[in-house]
DNA sequence: CGGCATGATGTGAGCGTTAACACTGTGCGG
DNA sequence: CCGCACAGTGTTAACGCTCACATCATGCCG
């Protein structure tokens, strides 16, 4: 028994397991029979077993870590399983076990910083729980794009969903859904009836709010996101709530659509205003877009105009001016959307289970005035 | 036979199709029986034919828009199929197809604006033929990450691998892959055995490099990417054709890690140089650190200074000032490599198919020096 | 007007895995 | 020293689907 291939009767007679339990001595199909080495079709449990000289629930034991187990055996069916390159069926598995080990993510366009860091993070979390990602990122939203994108993935039989897909409507298409299914939203509004993981957003507009006001202007502009972005919705508020909170007047905010482009429009509309000293824009995009109106249009930042952003891009800090902005934690953001949802498809009930990631000022030049050390 | 519901025998008898059809009349799990409307086990194929009083085979041929089937049994399970709400069990049709309809995506750190807008062509176009996919990115590269994101999805069965990981160690350890897995490698560097898609890098290069020369620029610098990553060498070989072609000296590179603050760095290192009025960097982000470094040291771009970068990344368009760049279309990127990676599936064969996609100049102030309208 | 191709359907056998149970042989308390 | 718990193993039956084949009407050709 020197060594452990052989089994323990020896080579020659090896694996006496049942007479006809091996299904047809295997490969029907190609040609070939010998499931030895270099057969094409690839390994399955029964030849582990036979090379191991044990039965076929004896190496999913294995596999399976069950403890009852001898060591010994299970050195010679590790050893089976390297021998042959066995890797189990997945699918098999979950035709049996009922579980896919899969979870969905629908997001609005992955290209996106904030949706393509929480992708990552979400698909980091997950791998180490143990958990594929397959996503379906949708081009535009609206209830019939988020169904499709939710029955395709219904259909490939995941475990949940998380969707980050921070639009009213899609939150209502996910609202809609068939029950049963456990799902995460990701920015999803104020508590519908689903578990939701969110940056505190109202807290970071305060937060920059209240660090123009306190550097001196008179008020602070807003160059909001679109209206139908539940985000959007929360900076408003949480920059209404600051200028109020300090008692003074709070202009009417202009609308972007998140782009550069929307940003240097709105910068272009804003620059003529009168007693303009502070702008907050909705995100960094369009606040480096607010930049380079504001330049063009000899606006000196943060000299004449205090500017801050809100995401902290990588590039933020590289702005002309450096940009001071709200960092978003997305990478947190995923790590916490997994752990709802696990705890979901675990316990069963999720409940209204609600997340919420702290934001953080991050000061710069462009409202700094000063160099800082980048 | 007015309700397509009752089946052909009229109501009472349904669905007399062979006595002990039914799989023990289904559920021996859970207690209930009677697999109807609200059975919280989802229904099964059985369920339909049984409701449509057909046998499972037909329903599958419904569901494989098999031909021969008449209109109104198609029609009758179609209705069946509503009834139950049923959805096919992607396990099981994987199990005995051998087909998974899911293809795995390898990338490196899925943040950044290519990977990331690669990752979002690939799942447009996977979608539109009819596929998942699953995403394993990675943070860092090297034989072994690479290696464990290979086999995780190996085991998740993906039917095909895309690697988008275009450094040196990534391509050589798809290149150790076990063949038999078709793969598809973006900007994988020169033909190592498996199609590749990638960007013309080298042809970007030179155009943006003769760009600058024709401006009457002496020689360009350039600042480079990693070392280790393929499209940084091969931007750098584009560049240095462009000068030999035109005669003119060739500096010595700098190098950067991609990031704005390696940008940064560079922009204050190359500074000094004399002769200095044009440099390419490799790719916009470090761009946008050079230029930040630039203003910091009184250097007008482009009046004393031509800049130009790589990628054409959304902000581009409005930096200060607004970067001539090399375009990288990375969603036609991701549907080539789709479509390589399908055929391959197909045919088996793929050989060492190679998709070039031709890059595009986008001239902008940085070195049009007048304003451009945006 | 018989037979045979063809369309429309049903039947049975797997696909490769896990779950449940049946079966051995030890070691230990009574 | 008997039997009983229990670790270690094998056996069998699903899981829900598709494939290959069997079956049954048709309809058309010879």
């Amino acid at each position: 028994m020197a060594n452990p291939l052989t089994g323990p009767s020896g080579p020659g007679d090896r694996a006496v397991v049942g007479g006809s339990t091996d299904p047809a001595d295997r490969a029907p199909h190609r040609g070939g029979g010998r499931a030895a080495h270099m057969s094409h079709r690839p390994a399955v449990m029964a030849d582990v077993a036979r090379l191991a000289g044990v039965s076929h629930q004896t190496v999913s034991r294995v596999l399976n870590q069950h403890p009852s187990v001898r060591p010994a055996t299970r050195e010679r069916v590790l050893a089976a399983i390297q021998a042959v390159d066995y890797r189990r069926n997945s699918a098999a598995r979950a035709l049996v076990t009922r579980r896919s080990h899969t979870i969905g993510v629908v997001s609005f366009d992955t290209t996106l910083y904030g949706p393509a860091s929480t992708l990552y993070g979400v698909e980091q979390a997950a791998r180490q729980a143990g958990y594929f990602v397959t996503v379906a990122s949708v081009k535009t939203i609206n209830r019939r794009t988020v169904h499709e994108a939710l029955d395709r993935l219904a259909e490939q039989a995941v475990e949940g969903l998380i969707v980050i897909a921070p639009q009213r409507e899609a939150a209502e298409a996910v609202a809609e859904l068939p029950r049963g299914l456990p799902v995460v939203a990701v920015e999803g509004g104020s508590g519908p009836g689903f578990p939701v993981v969110c940056v505190d957003q109202a807290e970071g507009a305060r937060q920059v709010t209240r660090h123009m006001l306190d550097l001196g202007a008179p008020t602070v502009w807003h160059i909001a996101g679109p209206v139908d972005w539940l985000e959007a919705e929360s900076r408003v508020q949480g920059w209404q709530d600051a200028l109020v909170a300090a008692g003074v007047p709070v202009p009417e905010p202009l609308r972007g659509d998140w782009s550069p482009a929307s940003g240097y429009g709105a910068g272009r509309r804003i620059s003529g205003q009168d007693g303009l000293r502070a702008v907050f824009v909705a995100n960094d995009q369009m606040a480096l877009g607010l930049l380079r109106a504001f330049h063009e249009r000899g606006i000196r930042v943060p000299d004449d105009v205090l500017v801050a952003g809100f995401d902290d891009v990588p590039e933020a800090a590289y702005f002309t001016p450096p940009l001071t902005t709200v960092r978003q934690d997305f990478t947190a953001v995923g790590r916490r959307s997994i752990d709802l949802l696990l705890r979901q498809i675990a316990d069963g009930a999720g409940g209204d289970d609600r997340a919420v990631v702290a934001p953080r000022l991050i000061v710069r030049q462009s409202t700094a005035g000063r160099e800082v050390p980048l």
